[in-house]
DNA sequence: AGCGTTTTGATAGAAATATAACAAGAGTGT
DNA sequence: ACACTCTTGTTATATTTCTATCAAAACGCT
């Protein structure tokens, strides 16, 4: 069986694979039928595709059922994290590799990447991988293993090895939990084999917290405060040990 | 100089990147000021955000200008890719572990896995690993190394290490040209590294693939077509030989 | 072909969104 | 404090999108 409708469907969702929005006229142009067809087509699929204004999108794009909930706090940590992030264009230079953690803090790093800076970059995350594969200008080398949806990242001897073999001019790195006497923490012990592989291999190590993390101890230990080479908060450059 | 616009804007990309995206209400109440506001402010970055019906979007997001001009080959090559990965669910069971290659048929067939099958999903490509963590009951083996923008994949001896250790129980290849005589190939000697080394390690292995490659060659030699247990085009199971 | 069912297109009215213009307010520098 | 500029909110209007309803067309079945 292969109605109509469901040749529409199929032509409607190779069609949205292309453009990653369509407006009803148009889709009802390609589709050659009335809009009305389209929105009937649209709202008995659910599963697979949204609306969003006069437009069509894939499914998980539509938007989210609360209308207003993001905490207030969320909001300003994710703030706090780009300020954090801003101060540390100051480490990223020409030519050279780097390192990114994990964590939510980093993607807004790659974020400030300028588009003409020319470099290497080194990452275990999903997230940060996108992003840094988007970044016309950057060599990327990932490092695989098993995947962990809670922080997006990757584990396994395979990436530690491949750190092994690479020369990091500077490595930044996040932290869930920060203390002057017990040093940066974070949640998973497997995320701490390669921060910690990491910032052996690294020339330069740069901590990059928001204020928040402060005084913060979490399971897994990865650095004493000491080795790194700069800690930068929303402030900028900070003395943690103070 | 960090002026209430500012403040604004980098307030909307964080709850944009929160809620992919955000009715302009919306936005108006979060930041505390009126529509007419959030308006003026996205219209004035528009590098950041794009507006879609009533809604605010990542800028990536918002409708391209070609009205329609989808080519009719690209998009039946589209609807055959699915069609080609229909074919390939036979293949798929519970609690196996499958190998998923590069290129741009396998990320159909991750769309089209149910959300329920539990099995371990092994992949060197972004796009196909983008899609299949989103997948609750998939654990996912990624192989790392250097990225290649043009198969969105990975190359190096870390990756090919990982599958020294893995059994796959079925691998899924894909091919950019199939000849009954000089077997499949692809465009990039660091894929072909990888699929045969994929292919060596696994139980069974199944070649997707639209009609369109038939024929064709493409200088990386990976397989002649008798080491395929099964070749799966949009007809179902083909046999190429002949 | 004839009948009932389903699908589709057209229309009109209601709701929402977009645009423009103007008034009120905040910020700056003298 | 004053004049000036820039920003913001309000209102009114135009445009677009949404929903419901009904008639026409296509389809399936005997």
């Amino acid at each position: 069986m292969n109605t109509r409708k469901e040749q529409r469907i199929s032509a409607l969702s190779d069609a949205l694979s292309q453009h990653r929005v369509l407006h009803i006229k148009n889709a009802a142009q390609i589709l050659g039928v009335s809009e009305m067809t389209v929105r009937r087509d649209v709202s008995a699929n659910t599963e697979r595709f949204g609306f969003l204004g006069g437009h069509i999108v894939p499914a998980a794009e539509s938007e989210t059922d609360n209308p207003y909930e993001i905490s207030k706090a969320a909001d300003s940590h994710a703030a706090a994290k780009r300020d954090v992030c801003a101060h540390a264009a100051d480490y990223i230079h020409h030519d050279e590799t780097i390192f990114f953690d994990c964590g939510t803090t980093l993607p807004y790093l790659v974020d400030l990447l300028p588009e003409d800076v020319h470099l290497t970059a080194v990452c275990y995350s999903l997230n940060v991988a996108e992003r840094l594969a988007r970044k016309p200008n950057v060599r990327l080398v990932m490092l695989g293993g098993l995947y962990h949806p809670a922080s997006a990242s990757f584990s396994g001897s395979s990436g530690l090895g491949t750190l092994d073999s690479l020369v990091i001019n500077v490595a930044f790195l996040s932290a869930a939990g920060v203390d002057s006497r017990r040093g940066a923490t974070c949640a998973h012990f497997h995320e701490a084999e390669i921060k910690r592989k990491a910032m052996s291999r690294a020339q330069k190590n740069v901590l990059l917290i928001d204020k928040s993390k402060i005084g913060k101890l979490k399971p897994a230990f990865f650095s004493d405060m000491q080795s790194f080479d700069a800690v930068l908060t929303e402030d900028g450059p900070t003395d943690i040990s103070a």
